[in-house]
DNA sequence: TCCTGTGAAATCTTTCACAGCT
DNA sequence: AGCTGTGAAAGATTTCACAGGA
């Protein structure tokens, strides 16, 4: 969140940022930043605030964004689809460098920069440097495709299916589900 | 969340669920599910647990879902198109009652059973019954559009663009950015 | 015996308020 | 004067533990 808030203050109007010009920008409160920002370690001036590029180099090593992220896409219909061509990655220093698919239409075609392969071979992810899922499957191949992830040693799945995957402790998933997210606003109509 | 979870469990198997059945199910404490629930009301039988239909149907209540919540779709690009296919919506009992798109290419075209209107003609919703919309459209015409939509008395605004939208407190955004979500990835591998 | 509903305790998070540096 | 960094206070959430009904 800090870090989108950052890519939105270009260092040509100023060098530096404060805790409220952050916390005005997210609508949150500033001694929030500064609490947040702490955990960090501390690098902002006092008097002055925090620099720009200083901050945003902080916070992606802290979130580990300071490295190339490789990730793996399982699953490109319309949403894995949609996700490649998302600029987003690209600016958190994510890299879809490899993507699965179980469709014979899709197979062979290309997706940014790579070529979609057959899901059934998605073990060759072992041979690559892939830490990293994006699961755009149907629910009912979710878990399924999941332990074959796990078993090829990605730390972290992104899930997009409507599920909940069972998978170790030491693999973080997340799971988005837009309808979740959709149900709650009719509570505040 | 708990709408999901009880959609995986069809009353075939039983008629009753335990908080302890749905907690491992979202992998949460049993006595998080009872508090939560017993907000909405007592419900559960002791000794028995939670009669599924019923508990469905408060739960459905609780978030009005229990009539269908109609919304209106702007920006019909490629996340747009996937997110109209996605069986979840139907499921949580939401109805994409209109779509718009800037595009000549697509305005005129069925999405759904929508016809795609003119983005210039947003300002029609006044006229429907919609309270909710999602906005898929890029981040840089975001709020533009927001500022219509609250305009024409929307009250809910499910935000796929990575920006953040200045509305007034009376309307709820709920913004989500999947690269946000996955930045979080790399900190735990 | 099994499981809910709920006060009370524990824990976690946010906000305040101010010392201290620029 | 302006803004950070941070203990302490306030507030919110989660977990515990158990009374009590089925």
């Amino acid at each position: 969140m800090y870090l989108r808030a950052l890519s939105f203050m270009p260092e040509q109007d100023s060098e530096y940022v404060s805790s409220k010009d952050i916390a005005d920008l997210l609508h949150i409160h500033s001694p929030q930043v500064r609490k947040d920002l702490s955990y960090f370690g501390a690098f902002g001036t006092r008097g002055t605030g925090y620099k720009i590029s200083d901050l945003r180099k902080h916070v992606r090593k802290a979130l580990k964004l300071d490295v190339v992220q490789k990730a793996v896409l399982v699953g490109v219909g319309k949403l894995g689809t949609a996700l490649t061509s998302y600029p987003g990655f690209k600016m958190y220093g994510f890299d879809i460098a490899a993507a699965y698919d179980a469709s014979e239409k899709r197979i062979g075609k290309k997706i940014g920069s790579v070529i979609i392969e057959d899901v059934a071979k998605l073990e060759n992810i072992k041979n690559e440097d892939i830490k990293l899922a994006i699961l755009a499957v149907p629910a009912e191949n979710a878990q399924n495709i999941a332990d074959i992830l796990v078993a090829c040693g990605i730390k972290g799945i992104l899930n997009l299916a409507p599920c909940y995957l069972k998978v170790p402790k030491r693999v973080k998933v997340i799971t988005i589900d837009i309808a979740v997210e959709l149900s709650v606003l009719p509570y505040y109509t």
